[in-house]
DNA sequence: CTCAGTGTTCAGTG
DNA sequence: TCACTGAACACTGA
């Protein structure tokens, strides 16, 4: 599920059922790979009978404050996220899920939680590669804490966006990526921000120009909040975006730009030569 | 059967 | 020490 857009959606659901209310009831799936760090019975005994105070987000990663330490950070990987029987769940063109239908607690759960007065959430993860861990101070321990800026809320002045940028010499692509510099840029919004920034992701962040980088940065913000308004619904990105186009290959938009796709910084990307230089 | 995939981390390299 | 790269992780679905 995740880019920070679903990470976002998580947390604004989380926040409607969970906060202000008690947890009443937890289970944990019998996963020691989901569990890294803090064993299933820890985290049990971290939530159970504790009130939820606050969600926040960071990045990618989210976590709970409770009205007693530690709590509880949450990873969703590649296929991890959040469901509650009262919040339609996002669905992410990406994300190959099938819907087969009701079926509760959903099919690969790892932690549920009940809340007073009914509420319920269920986190996850098909594939595992997401975490459930504890912290006692979550924003001030790794590995929130190293993490770079906020994508949504903290992108830098176009002055400091730079002289972040310019000293790395690694394709811009894999730059975007990087969690240590941008939090919560994933792979098809790095895609996204370099298409309409009109950047090639095989520039190395050195070689862009102060113009370019501007240029960047102010594409991060505005996809971001776009995806973010649209609560991630893919459907209803405007069809001007790569976004419509770039798990097709060899189709062309419909005003006519032919893709590329390679790997950079390890991961698919696409781009369109002909208008990122 | 093979392969790609919304992500992070760690080992190895220069 | 640092920046960077590529493999590993574990599994689903095409």
């Amino acid at each position: 599920m995740p880019e920070l857009p679903e990470v976002e959606a998580a947390r604004s659901a989380i926040q409607r059922v969970a906060v202000g209310r008690r947890i009443v009831a937890v289970r944990c799936a019998d996963d020691h790979i989901v569990f890294q760090g803090s064993s299933p019975a820890q985290v049990r005994r971290a939530l159970l009978g504790r009130r939820v105070r606050a969600v926040h987000r960071r990045g990618k990663h989210l976590w709970l404050e409770l009205d007693r330490r530690p709590w509880p950070i949450f990873h969703f990987g590649m296929t991890g996220g959040f469901h509650s029987p009262a919040v339609k769940s996002v669905k992410l063109k990406s994300s190959g899920n099938k819907d087969r239908g009701p079926q509760w607690p959903p099919r690969f759960w790892k932690l549920q939680l009940k809340v007073a007065g009914g509420g319920e959430l269920v986190m996850t993860d098909a594939r595992r590669l997401g975490r459930i861990r504890l912290r006692h101070d979550p924003r001030n321990e790794p590995p929130i804490s190293l993490l770079g800026f906020d994508a949504l809320h903290e992108l830098p002045s176009a002055r400091k966006f730079y002289e972040l940028l310019h000293p790395r010499r690694a394709p811009i692509k894999a730059v975007l990526l990087d969690q240590g510099f941008a939090a919560g840029v994933g792979n098809w919004i790095a895609d996204e921000v370099l298409y309409q920034a009109r950047i090639d992701p095989r520039r190395r962040a050195h070689t862009l120009t102060p113009a370019e980088t501007a240029r960047i940065r102010s594409k991060i913000g505005s996809v971001l909040r776009k995806a973010v308004s649209v609560g991630s619904d893919g459907d209803r990105f405007p069809r001007s975006w790569l976004f419509h186009y770039r798990w097709d290959r060899g189709v062309p938009t419909a005003w006519g730009e032919t893709l590329r796709h390679q790997t950079i910084g390890g991961r698919t990307t696409a781009w369109a030569p002909a208008v990122q230089k």
